[in-house]
DNA sequence: CGTGATTTTGAGAAGTATCAAGAGGAGTGG
DNA sequence: CCACTCCTCTTGATACTTCTCAAAATCACG
């Protein structure tokens, strides 16, 4: 893993979005104390059980939070895009793995400087809790999907997911960029990854989306797909900050 | 939901077990800030929505956190037994709804006797912190099995779980109460009732298990049941305390 | 232009859901 | 104490979804 440090305010480029943790972007959260690692694709931030001795901050590339059972079963739980916290869990150690999806850093703030600017800083600090709190919320919702509902229903949510969260929400079609590869998806949702292509291909069909490349997804009826995501839930609320 | 002071000491029987969380059992959580609260069967502790503005224990009986969607899909999150607390989460209104399984009690503290508490005893602030991040770390190990094991897994899990938490650890063969209808261990393992039912025949007949009531289960196979309830998982932590 | 990894497609099997009916239990009132 | 009723739980038959195994197609990259 490489260093650099960062100088200053310049580097951190949030995603923008209708998200209040982003109270904690460019401006807040990476200041002095803070240092930015580059990771290559697959490359390990931290590994569960790993001492918990920082906080993370998406600043360029997408990460996923994962745990892999003693058999091979994996289970991902979250994605990380730009502007995201990690390793927000206020335990001694990780509890998952924190991977990098492609090629991206992260800025790292230690736990002794984040609960001493926690102290002074009283917008840092309820954002933090904030972003504790969703992270329940969020788990929550997504338990209810993984639980509860079809194929169809969890690829739409998770395409709505990202299509909320992504930079660029002003496209139309609006366009999703899928970093992650099918196994991360199909790990994410719960399902087989032959399951998530064959969603993809039959959505595809029905003229719900576009692929024009495997990575691309255009959505040619956001209200379709919507109504299919949102089928076992109401009104959700879409986190850019996850908890490791 | 009738109302009774809770006079020093007395009232609180933490049923013992090897969880952490117990720190905060009859001598440290309720003390003359708290009220205890009786609750028939399925009476509602908080709503979903509802300002949260207290934290709960369980006195006596047995609540689930539950979410009902739009369309009638319903998922319980944790069952809660004497002794847990819920309520934790930091933000300002209830994420979930907690009922009353049977009848039972709750002590209620509010949140800014507790927030003073945590100020001022140490032990109380990280065990309540503590339960925040066991919360989470238990929701990671419901969602895994949930999306990734068969129904006898999930069974199993939830068996052998019951049986850690219940407080008669020493029987044997060791004997689990089910408190629960059978539709909440279906709305809890992601399952239909159906399901749920033929799975405890299926077990029956294997001889894992004996059910002389319907609401009582006897572990007949001990290693074997946990076996099952591991498959996927490695030295799963239950947890006492989780959030609502 | 190969070569290996990823993704898609296919056929069949397995597991769970669904729909429907029956059995068991608890409470009530005669 | 026994019927009656309601509710929960179990069992059965079938359908459907998803998984599994296998192979072909596409993509990434040297």
């Amino acid at each position: 893993m490489t260093l650099a440090i960062q100088n200053g305010d310049t580097a951190f480029r949030p995603t923008g979005g209708p998200f209040s943790m982003n109270e904690l972007s460019s401006s807040r959260f990476p200041h002095s104390d803070s240092v930015v690692f580059n990771f290559a694709t697959g490359e390990e931030v931290v590994g569960e059980g790993d001492p918990a001795d920082h906080f993370y901050m998406v600043v360029k590339g997408m990460f996923r939070a994962v745990k892999v059972t003693r058999d091979g079963r994996r289970q991902i739980f979250a994605f990380y895009l730009p502007g995201d916290m990690c390793g927000l869990e206020p335990g001694a150690r990780y509890d998952l793995t924190i991977e990098a999806v492609n090629a991206g850093s992260m800025a790292a703030l230690s736990r002794v400087a984040c609960r001493a600017r926690m102290n002074r800083d009283p917008v840092f600090n309820s954002a933090v809790f904030e972003g504790a709190t969703r992270a329940l919320a969020l788990a929550v919702d997504h338990m209810t999907m993984v639980g509860r509902s079809s194929a169809e229903e969890r690829l739409a949510w998770f395409l709505t997911m990202l299509r909320d969260r992504s930079s660029a929400p002003g496209r139309h079609p609006p366009v999703v960029e899928l970093v992650m590869q099918r196994q991360d998806i199909a790990d994410y949702l719960g399902l087989t990854i032959e399951t998530v292509s064959r969603t993809f291909t039959h959505m595809k069909e029905r003229g719900l989306i576009a692929l024009p490349t495997t990575r691309r997804v255009e959505i040619l009826k956001p209200e379709h797909l919507e109504r299919l995501a949102a089928a076992d839930r109401d009104a959700p609320v879409w986190d850019r900050t996850s908890y490791a």
